[in-house]
DNA sequence: CTGTTAGCGCGTTCAT
DNA sequence: ATGAACGCGCTAACAG
């Protein structure tokens, strides 16, 4: 029996396949292809043409290998699935795009080990700048330090830490978390509960110290046991909410540090029946993007993620541009808003 | 005045410097790195402790460069704050990471232009295979046939179009467009909108075959005037509620081909003080994580974004490892599943 | 076991 | 205006 084996050996034609089929040289063909003044205009269209009609397409890899730059930017987020990075990744990416860079996605998943990894191979890839929220996890910081010292230029936004020298964009959240508080309060709530985030991130601090501020200023005594702690997730909300009715007088109101635990006490408070009234309402902080709207007792504080992403870049890219080591870091911050959608049922 | 510039020029090191300061060959050091047997033990362990002592960070750019492999694929989704595509995407990472790959995320945004543009910059980055979900625009396949001639491996996730031996994972739509139809037929429904997207998509086409399907099975009449077509975002939503509910006869049910434009009909419902009786319900397809847990009005379709993801990236990888070329595509088809949130309100 | 040489695909000298 | 030669950082062939 006789076997064919057909074996296509994919060659990508490259400069010299074109310059030995014109009879020139490679130099020529790369001078052409990148445009040079050099070389003369009628040439230049017919390596044009030829390229064109091989099918040829640039190695970037290469190309960037011999000038040493690299035009992609690394993004390091929690979970791309949560809506507000999915925004602040929309925004990367258009800033990027705009200034000729390509940006690559990676999760954390909340998980030191893998933030760790991740950066690793980052900076294996040579990329030319990181931008990063830090997982839930992240209380050592030998990774960013190993990045900083490396040269590679990097910047945090939303959730940062404290390393001498590294940028970032925030959002006022404890500007975030009084608002939210102060809703609740003019709505006539007085127990309010909090669901509140590791206290190793400054954001879950702020917006604690926010809601804490906001009771003060509305001579309402801080209780302690309405604050939990947890790590935010749906599970956690449900459990939260189970706590919260067991107390021995009527919780009114939440403040949750994320909408995503807010939904799971929300759920926990259908299933068992509980009447959320008009007066009490739900605060959830992060946007996703339903979550208010189908409910009217679910306001959420809205985060500018496109924004965000967008500034954050362009000081990246700036920041990448510097020949001299800057010393001060910049923080950016940015203002939040609350939504409170309109309660078209009452 | 004297100006006082420092240039710090971040050389990295290199396999040449650890060969240097070793007194020794670049490519011994480079057997090392690669755990080669062909390495004394002593030297290997000398010489890991020298790049860990220099802060060695292999080049991976050019490490791929020379061995002429690649270990990212591409992946091209409509949008990446689609809950759906996200999960999606959180699939392939799983996936790819176990496989040694790594992932460039890319979004058209629904856009053919920007479709074109990631496809040549992915083929530009010589990456090793390309997984795309098409954009509501992508009508032309120029492209796409462009990358299967270039050889390089694709293959297509919940939207295809009918490309000659090019694989795709797919969601059983028909199926998934009955099973909705037919979840409000037997809640006492007899009028049903239906919101469909553009008819170039096969998802949209068998999503709308499946909802005429459940009717005719419950020998209900089709009537043309009850779907509605558009590109399924929020506003879409709000204005094809206005449409139905300017019909001469009252529209109980409505079934849409995605959760955005179903949200966007519940603003309108709500903001209108349209009641949504028990009885009416509104399914939307696309598993948005929160949307039916809030109100027991809205059923979802859940569509198994996750498990889609892995499963298209072991196959990709799969065709990837192919020496042969296979002419025969292989269309892989995933059930999803209707999610009644119990209506404990009732 | 280790060194030498060559080249992945490209861009940039330096010549002519 | 074009060609020759070299090197980006690394690996693979062939020596010894």
């Amino acid at each position: 029996m006789q076997v064919n084996l057909l074996i296509i050996v994919e060659n990508k034609t490259t400069i010299h396949d074109i310059a030995r089929a014109m009879k020139i040289d490679a130099s020529t063909v790369s001078r052409a292809l990148n445009n040079s003044p050099r070389v003369s205009l009628k040439t230049k269209d017919r390596i044009l043409a030829k390229a064109n009609e091989l099918g040829y397409q640039r190695n970037v890899l290469a190309s960037n290998l011999r000038k040493s730059v690299n035009n992609t930017i690394g993004v390091i987020v929690p979970r791309i699935s949560r809506h507000f990075f999915s925004s602040v990744i929309s925004g990367i990416e258009e800033a990027a795009y705009d200034a000729g860079y390509n940006v690559i996605i990676c999760q954390s998943l909340e998980q030191l080990e893998r933030e760790r990894k991740i950066v690793e191979t980052l900076l294996a890839n040579r990329v030319a700048g990181v931008l990063l929220s830090v997982s839930m996890e992240t209380v050592k910081f030998d990774h960013l330090l190993n990045m900083k010292n490396n040269g590679t230029p990097f910047l945090f936004f939303d959730r940062h830490c404290g390393i001498e020298g590294v940028s970032s964009v925030l959002i006022d959240d404890f500007q975030g978390g009084f608002d939210a508080t102060e809703h609740l309060i003019l709505k006539g709530c007085r127990n309010i509960g909090h669901f509140s985030g590791p206290q190793a991130l400054a954001i879950y601090r702020n917006r604690t110290a926010g809601y804490i501020s906001a009771l003060e200023k509305h001579k309402i005594s801080y209780r302690p046991e309405l604050v939990l702690h947890s790590g935010l997730m749906e599970n956690d909300g449900e459990e939260g909410a189970r706590t919260l009715l067991s107390l021995p007088y009527t919780v009114d109101g939440l403040f949750s540090a994320n909408d995503v635990a807010a939904i799971g006490a929300m759920k926990y408070f259908k299933r068992e029946g509980v009447i959320i009234p008009d007066e009490m309402a739900i605060v959830g902080f992060s946007n996703e993007p339903v979550s208010g709207i189908i409910d009217p007792s679910l306001t959420t504080i809205d985060q500018p993620g496109f924004e965000i992403g967008q500034l954050a870049t362009r000081l990246l890219l700036e920041e990448m541009s510097r020949t001299t080591i800057t010393v001060k870091a910049k923080t950016t911050i940015l203002k939040s808003s609350l939504i409170e959608r309109d309660s078209s049922r009452r």
